[in-house]
DNA sequence: TTTTTTAATAGATTTTGACTATTATTGTGA
DNA sequence: TCACAATAATAGTCAAAATCTATTAAAAAA
């Protein structure tokens, strides 16, 4: 048994096809199939089912594609360790980031992180939080930042900052007279939301304590982007509701329609997340940093009130 | 790097000594250099210190030992599996026992185990405690029996039995006329022992509630074994206690002088202690139910008291 | 200093891992 | 149902590697 046996092993088990498989760990079809095949003998055992395709794993196969998932993790620890003791941060480092932070933040930091560290190969995933976890927890991503707290077993949360809820009505909204908002004012019904998928969304839906399921609303205008959100507001759809980093970059003459909230200000956190078993943590630990300390000089607001990014239902 | 080269790597950690540790790897001396060599070439780190003899261990050598073991536990748990899987028992299984447990409980298990699993080659190696302990916990023990609570972190205890202490009493003794004992009347100072380092001693000076540290005593008379506890009360040095299991195979004309305590009676508990990462917990799980169900006939005592096998200094 | 112990190096041999080319099998769509 | 596409297994070859024996180099012990 090798380590690259198992790596074959994984790969065939996660694509459920011995020639993508090979694709994917950079040797022949072939070679990958006799390598599999090598360890089956060995272990005298059959860890998949090729009778039929797409191809099944068998039900020793689980356990043995979960112990060598393991196995692989804890070797290439072997390295990371390795790195740690150098000093050295470098190698590929792959980041997920949820599409209401990316635009904002990730102009913040990639830059400094990069001249700071420039030995790291950062690739840079925008996913949903659900993607981000499933990723994370499968190895696929080496952390992600996303809106906390969401309290996932095998995953760590690392609060970067505290983002407060701004809102955004227009002129003839019934709120247009207050200077500051309160959660008691808002309605949810005459509040534009991003669509599903979005944490923001249901971060939103939580501070309004409405009921997540929303279908039987009289009108539902949902978009993707902050943009088209403020656009319809100022169409006379209704208000809507951004994260305060998103603010920033509105036009001076819509500014005045801009409303904080009453303190505790409503606010997501938002952490740098990633699995405990904390491989290339030296390189989580530098963006960590990085992040840090440029959000404190944007961000410094205290006295907020954490809302959660996960929907009841 | 491989699997193998990690194993290599362990070995010369553990030994100290190249070519000792090729030797117990079943290669040559050359052999094993190489491939720590290359491993060290690959990380682009020295493992080891070379310039002295004996040789050391750096402090990245240390964190990659420590690793290595890791990733060898658990790739070895591959095979585990595949085992689990078939129903197959077998393959080396090396237990240690305590010298006060091992004359009187191997023989009643071991014929019936060799039987019952014959694919498994049994190694069994009496040992103190304390070895015991170090050796689960360094993975060169599969398993141990011995005297409980240890409550040592890693090792899991499953209780097998519990035994009584019964005292030998001579008839020249002040105890002679008692039918029952009582922990009251115990007087260490004329309690014959076993030499240091046997548990079953520091049980029987828990028992009596004294200090562990007997060095000023009148007189010490000390012995590794029952039988020559029991001579040397027969000549009227003292009394003595031996675990109920012992007193089984004493001459009927010296039955007389053995008397129970009263309820509760104290007594040991021995259990099956084994690493609690659980590798060939297959095999340990025959082994305790071998052993609980022949012991289950032969010791049957209810309403006993625990006392503890540890040495209080 | 000489001897012994122990690790590294050199060179030969075997084993293994990977490749290309081809065959066998399963699944799908006409 | 048959042919074609997709996919895995097999065969044969080659280069890299792991291992071996023999020897050298270096450190520790006598």
């Amino acid at each position: 048994m090798t380590i690259t046996q198992l790596q074959y092993v994984l790969a065939v088990a996660e694509h459920r096809n011995f020639t993508l498989a090979a694709e994917k760990s950079f040797v022949t079809q072939p070679t990958l199939s006799m390598q599999v095949q090598k360890l089956e003998d060995e272990l005298d055992i059959l860890i998949f089912d090729r009778s039929k395709k797409p191809i099944s794993i068998t039900d020793v196969g689980q356990k043995i594609v979960a112990q060598a998932k393991n196995i692989v993790a804890e070797a290439e620890r072997i390295k990371d360790i390795v790195d740690q003791d150098k000093g050295f941060i470098g190698g590929d480092y792959v980041l997920g980031i949820i599409p209401t932070v990316m635009p904002t933040l990730l102009p913040m930091f990639l830059n400094t992180f990069i001249i700071k560290y420039p030995k790291v190969n950062l690739i840079i995933k925008e996913q949903s939080t659900q993607s981000l976890i499933k990723n994370i927890l499968d190895g696929h991503l080496d952390a992600g930042i996303a809106a906390t707290p969401l309290e996932i077993e095998f995953i760590k949360e690392r609060p970067l900052y505290y983002e407060p809820f701004m809102g955004y009505v227009p002129n003839n909204h019934r709120l247009a007279p207050k200077e500051e908002l309160d959660t008691e004012d808002l309605d949810v019904s005459d509040i534009l939301l991003l669509q599903d998928g979005h944490c923001f969304r249901d971060g939103v839906i939580n501070l309004c304590q409405a009921p997540a399921n929303l279908r039987d609303e009289k009108f539902q205008i949902e978009s993707g982007s902050f943009e088209t959100l403020v656009s319809l507001a100022d169409e006379g759809m209704g208000m809507t509701l951004l994260p305060y980093l998103n603010t920033l970059e509105i036009d001076t003459h819509k500014r005045e329609l801009l409303k904080p909230f009453v303190k505790p200000t409503p606010a997501r956190e938002i952490s740098l997340i990633y699995h405990k078993s904390e491989l290339k943590i030296q390189i989580t630990e530098a963006l960590k940093e990085v992040i840090s300390g440029i959000v404190r000089g944007a961000i410094a607001f205290q006295d907020v009130k954490i809302i959660s990014p996960i929907s009841k239902n």
